[in-house]
DNA sequence: CTAATTTCTTACCGTGCGGTACAGAATAGA
DNA sequence: TCTATTCTGTACCGCACGGTAAGAAATTAG
């Protein structure tokens, strides 16, 4: 049991934290960001995060559960709208919110371009191979969570009953990890935002059912 | 004047190469190709290469320039789908060839699963900038063939007058480059090829213009 | 105050990285 | 054969990597 404790109130014994983790964290996901996991070096890392290396092992682990700890904290941070634009009525609203939320999202000010979960590390050296699978097994579960909200779509007659949710989520995933890329060129947010209007002009509305 | 006369005819002077530098970067492209230009180590690359180190930085340079080198191998290999398809008669068949047969590339057995100009370095530390940066001339070069390519569709009655070649360019690119990272994620040929489908209908036609 | 506990700072470790020096082996021309 | 040239294999270099040992510093409990 080392320390890992750097979420909880009670007041603990011993010298006191002399740095934020959640703005540490939030340093440590614009470097990850920026370079992926292999090319954010603990230097990159330390300096960014205003810490001495052992600080940082006594707070995180090591590197890889660092990054970990940096994915969910992106999931509650920048790609936030991600989960929230499952909640809307219907599934048209659904995929605006989600692919105009992103384009915002990858191409926002202060934000590195291109969205970690791709960015992070897509292919890599044998010893990030199971950062390379965390970051697939997150890509696929964002999939399988908009494709379990188009199955409901159908059923709540949103969607045409022919349609077929896999494909779709598969499509607007495609969607999503190419913008990512594209932001990683230098697409700019107009850009990005012409390619959805041209995405969503083959989804099944009820205008077409 | 070092050597680089691995292409050229006339038997020199001195010991004979022991290796086929054609060979020689076909292995080293799958090495890339898999664990990306920073994940892909010296000592990956020569046991691949099945030559030592000398060897390597005798016929090609170094690390950077073995790559860049690999880079027009895949270009001429198995990328050689994207520039014939621009000579389809149609853009319609362009763009039905462009995506299908980079599908099926991304799928083929014994290659890695994803695109090299992708998969080669999205993000990554500060000693590989120049080569992330050379992939993202790569894959803006290819969009803008494409554009031309659709721009002339549009003078030849193709596509309709009103479309913009440069928003469709970058659509499709993101579909390829969307299917790049798919693949990655281990989607069968089947499942991109239902994407293709779906990412078609909203294709300007002659039908709907 | 002292003791116990936890973090911070400095300095370091072993390893693998990209890259190379050097001497020997294989060829062509004379 | 001898010489010039070019490639091959071994063994190595300096460096940056991820990770850690050890003691000083800061806090709470008594």
């Amino acid at each position: 049991m080392k320390s890992k404790r750097h979420k909880e109130l009670p007041r603990p014994t011993g010298r006191p934290l002399s740095f934020d983790p959640r703005k540490a964290l939030d340093r440590a996901l614009d470097v990850f960001w920026r370079k992926g996991y292999e090319g954010a070096s603990l230097s990159d890392l330390t300096k960014a995060m205003r810490i001495n290396r052992p600080s940082l092992y006594a707070a995180f682990g090591d590197k890889e559960k660092l990054f970990r700890e940096v994915l969910d904290h992106y999931a509650e941070g920048p790609a936030s709208h991600s989960r929230a634009a499952l909640q809307e009525p219907t599934s048209r609203a659904v995929v605006e919110r989600l692919l105009y939320g992103t384009a915002d999202m990858l191409t926002s000010d202060g934000n590195p371009r291109g969205c970690l979960w791709v960015q992070g590390g897509l292919a890599c050296g044998n010893s990030a191979d199971s950062v390379r699978k965390e970051l697939i097994s997150r890509r696929l579960g964002g999939e399988a969570a908009l494709r379990q909200r188009l199955k409901r779509a159908i059923t709540e007659g949103d969607l045409p009953p022919d349609a077929n949710p896999a494909s779709l989520a598969r499509y607007i995933a495609i969607i999503i990890q190419g913008m990512s890329v594209q932001a990683a060129s230098g697409a700019t947010r107009s850009q990005l935002r012409g390619i959805i209007d041209i995405a969503l002009e083959s989804w099944p509305s009820r205008r077409n059912t």
